[in-house]
DNA sequence: CGCTAATATTAGTTAAATCTAATATGAAAG
DNA sequence: CTTTCATATTAGATTTAACTAATATTAGCG
């Protein structure tokens, strides 16, 4: 590990600035892992097309109610989605144009062909 | 799990079809997930700008090179990676143009303001 | 062949994610 | 104020991910 030049000299400040920008890197890591989940994606799928109740969502993609909660919460938390109460139901919904432009971008690259 | 006929009826044809694309969400997922970690975003980004050898991404990651072997097996496993040999070297490269897609959108969102 | 450099692999440990199943909260109805 | 519907929360068990530190592999050099 000792020799510390390389000629090869990668110069990455067009793309990322490893040492500066490391705080963007985490940032990015951690919307990946928000939706690094079947049943996550499936709902930002979903909430791509407007707000819905737990309810919905839950008969959409097929699993308990608890369950469903969980997954929301993990995308609440990470801030991909916020919430909007109405009476007895709770609406969730994407506020951030990020998040819109992540999910499409997903879609247009995992279903095209 | 006994109802089979949900009146619901969410049509999302437009988006994703939960049932017939539910491989794609999958792999969608698969790759969100192998993204989820901060040391394989930066490695995505600096293969994202021509081919690495291993001990090179270890000085530029800062972390161990048994570490960095590890997580290029994980970018490898989910093929968002390919490598090629030469000599005692062995260098890592980006082959997916989706891949490559996938990490300029990232950077494009995350890295703006 | 024996050595070294580059990379991979393994074992062991700790931490994090996930599911299930049950229970709690809270709003609205009556 | 009791019930009900919609949602959230918790606990416990299981699985998966991660790091560290050590060791294995393999190519080329001399």
């Amino acid at each position: 590990m000792a020799t510390k030049s390389i000629s090869h000299e990668v110069d990455n400040t067009d793309i990322f600035d490893l040492i500066g920008k490391s705080h963007q890197i985490e940032e990015a890591a951690a919307a990946m892992q928000a939706m690094s989940h079947p049943l996550r994606i499936k709902i930002l799928c979903l909430l791509s097309s407007g707000e819905m109740a737990v309810q919905e969502i839950v008969e959409a993609v097929g699993t308990t109610q608890g369950n469903v909660s969980q997954h929301l919460a993990i995308l609440k938390a990470s801030n991909m989605v916020v919430s909007r109460v109405a009476g007895k139901q709770i609406f969730y919904f994407i506020d951030d144009k990020r998040v819109v432009k992540i999910v499409a971008m997903t879609r247009d690259v995992f279903c095209s062909t």
